[in-house]
RNA sequence: GCGCCCGUAGCUCAGCUGGAUAGAGCAACGGACUUCUAAUCCGUAGGUCGGAGGUUCGAAUCCUCCCGGGCGUGCCA
């Protein structure tokens, strides 16, 4: 889903493209009125042979117009001026027309980066509000691997935004008001170390959260445990039925039975993890004398969150005095990810509103009671939204409608993107639904979906003993073997280590940290993927540490040259593009505003991690071919300079972009 | 049952609103270091884009059906 394509603040900034679709939309106001469709048609060549861009609308319009799209193509090129920038357009094929930059051009717009600090990329003229909702784990949770992609995708598109000139604030919508604060507070008042919690009392509140929820998952486990068996028992003779009768001739039961047995594989698979968990608990001495003294710790602990909720004063106190422990500890990870949020309204912030949004819907009768819940019903729509269960209490739905409703009022919000999880898909749908009958139909919302983490065995990523995998030990092992690398190369240096301590463990930080965010980022983000260490931290290929690796590079020229970047760009080089490896990588560094336009009207991210990686290539392979400070001429050697000097600041920007550091030397 | 998503090279994945001979990385094989850092570069090989129809000048992309997988589905978030 496009995000403000079509809003006031979306342009396209000043480049080679915008600038090609300008001399196009000339050319076909004689033959067309709505020439913006057919400007949209002129692309990048999707192969050097055809030149480096290319125009696919003589197709089309020759469909419309009834000529032969050949005839077309040569009358929109005899129409088109673009001699200053190119060579004469070819046709080619059914009517492709082919163009190439003049070298001359190409190297006075790359000559203009030299001393943009945008580096040819135009800020929007008219911003809009973007509030985007990302991260949102659940306060007094330790964080894992789930709420990664979030974190990392939602970072991302709030610099990127951000950078596009777009008014951004990035709100940590935080679950601060959940049924595990209940959980604690049971927790506290039963099995609480005194001491333990003077230390360390966040770490305390952890232990006492994994604690009241093993038992509580010990005792609804095992309750369910009997029922499951003789399911799966009951389904299995059933399958067996089934599968006697298609091997008798009757085809007709094949996906019956097919989907019996996964169900039969889904209730084997849960009741073996429930025997492992029941058996976990059993033979841990002082696990089990706990659970068996504690067997309506879950009644209890929901009760716990029922009087808080009602404003019950001691639970009241208690959640105040656990909060900021808990969100110090949140922000430690947010550190050490470098990410930062504009606001933290979490869903606490907006209880106080949560009746009120009923009644709203209520009164515009919007929402109405059914089977004692009150609920909206969407057209087109099986499930209701429901906004206030049967027992009174409100939902996450009626706290996102408040949200909405707040973002809109109070923050004047354009623009509100959710970067959550691809199976809430249906819920944002009836969110955004209902708030656009609700009366915010202005508002423009999106579900920025993502999806799963999945380990090398392709389920859903798990340590080996079958827990999630927490985000700070995730982070921890990163940088430990990003290290080794960084030990094994800078040891291997035909010269000697250059590396100090600091230096070494600085670079560990940023390849680790970098290479988990960037394995992250470099995936469409629909698309679920497998987390895999040896990939994100290989030395070669398409990771982070390619890119910083040429970054690095490139500093080391200047600093082996003792050329001062400043200085060079004031004296404002002529770029010669003399080689063709210097052609391609000047045409890399001139679609560094295009790509940043595609992954911020499109959202993702993975747009601009592809582009990196081609310019880190044009990069290297310009890096391998052509001398830079060997080079005699010294005009040969400036321009190149300047290429160097302009690829590690698209390079570092970019990276940056995405909350990727990079280093001065690796 | 209904709804959503996915199936592209041995592996992991790109492929933008349909465009030319479907691309990358890894792995494999062959080359390039008295180095501006080889954490690099260049080359070779590898694909009936799950299958069958359809729309179109043109389909991995749009439509229908089928096969295979995942997820969600009335009071968790």
């Amino acid at each position: 889903m496009a995000v403000g394509r079509r809003g006031p603040g979306y342009r396209t900034g000043m480049n080679l493209l915008a600038e090609l679709r300008r001399r196009f939309q000339q050319a076909l106001d004689h033959l067309v009125d709505d020439s913006d469709v057919y400007t949209s048609m002129v692309r990048p060549a999707q192969d050097a042979r055809f030149g480096d861009y290319q125009a696919n609308c003589a197709m089309p319009l020759g469909k419309i117009l009834g000529r032969n799209p050949r005839d077309v193509a040569e009358s929109l090129v005899a129409s088109l001026k673009v001699d200053d920038l190119c060579e004469p357009p070819e046709v080619a094929g059914p009517g492709f027309i082919n163009l190439k930059l003049h070298q001359e051009w190409l190297a006075a717009e790359t000559a203009r980066l030299v001393d943009d600090p945008r580096l040819g990329h135009q800020a929007v003229e008219d911003p809009l509000h973007y509030v985007i909702d990302f991260s949102s784990p659940n306060v007094a949770k330790p964080m894992h691997v789930g709420h990664l992609r979030s974190t990392v995708i939602g970072d991302a598109l709030v610099r990127v935004l951000g950078f596009q000139g777009q008014r951004v604030t990035g709100d940590n919508h935080v679950g601060d008001w959940g049924t595990q604060f209940g959980m604690i507070i049971q927790g506290y008042r039963q099995f609480l170390d005194a001491d333990a919690y003077a230390e360390d009392a966040v770490g305390e509140l952890a232990r006492l959260y994994r604690l009241v929820s093993r038992i509580a998952g010990y005792h609804e486990t095992s309750a369910a445990l009997p029922g499951q068996r003789s399911r799966w028992q009951e389904r299995q003779a059933e399958l067996g039925r089934l599968e006697e009768m298609i091997a008798e001739g009757d085809k007709s039961r094949k996906s019956a039975a097919k989907k019996l047995r996964a169900e039969v594989a889904g209730l084997a698979e849960t009741i073996e993890a429930a025997e492992v968990e029941l058996a976990a608990v059993e033979t841990d001495e002082h696990l089990a004398r706990l659970a068996d003294q504690h067997p309506e710790i879950a009644e209890a602990s929901r009760a716990e969150t029922a009087k808080l909720h009602a404003g019950d004063p001691e639970n009241r106190a208690l959640w105040e005095e656990f909060l900021p422990s808990c969100l110090e500890a949140m922000d430690a990870i947010y550190r050490r990810l470098d990410v930062e949020f504009a606001e933290r309204l979490g869903e606490s912030y907006y209880q106080p509103m949560l009746a009120d949004v009923v009644e709203s819907l209520e009164q515009r009768e919007l929402a109405r009671t059914s089977e004692g819940a009150v609920c909206v019903f969407i057209e087109g729509n099986d499930a209701p939204f429901i906004v206030r269960k049967s027992d009174g209490a409100f939902t996450y739905a009626t706290t996102d409608l408040a949200t909405i409703r707040h973002r809109v009022e109070q923050q004047q919000a354009d623009v509100i993107l959710y970067v959550v999880d691809a199976r809430q898909g249906e819920h944002f749908r009836l969110l955004f639904d209902t708030a656009r009958l609700w009366g915010f139909a202005e508002t423009e919302f999106t579900h920025v979906s993502f999806g799963t983490v999945l380990g090398e065995d392709r389920r859903p990523f798990k340590t080996r003993s079958g827990d999630t995998v927490g985000l700070e030990s995730l982070l921890d092992e990163a940088v430990v073997r990003a290290r080794r690398i960084v030990d094994e190369n800078d040891d291997a240096k035909p010269e000697g280590p250059e590396l100090d301590e600091a230096t070494r463990a600085a670079v560990a930080e940023a390849v680790g940290i970098g290479g988990i965010k960037y394995a992250d980022l470099h995936h469409n983000r629909d698309s679920d993927y497998q987390f895999s260490w040896d990939k994100m931290l290989a030395t070669n290929g398409d990771t982070a540490t390619y890119m910083q690796y040429a970054h690095a590079r490139i500093l080391g020229i200047f600093r082996r040259g003792e050329v001062d970047r400043e200085t060079l760009r004031q004296g404002g080089p002529l770029i010669v593009l003399g080689d063709e490896v210097e052609r391609a990588l000047a045409m890399a560094l001139n679609r560094f505003a295009d790509a940043i336009d595609v992954t911020a009207t499109e959202c993702r991210p993975n747009v601009l991690t592809q582009y990196l990686f081609e310019t880190a290539n044009a990069f290297s392979t310009f890096y391998n071919a052509c001398p830079v400070l060997k080079e005699p001429d010294a005009g040969r050697r400036d321009s190149r300079l300047a290429l160097c000097d302009l690829t590690a600041r698209v390079l570092a920007r970019g990276l940056s972009l995405l909350g990727i550091d990079v280093c001065e030397q690796m």
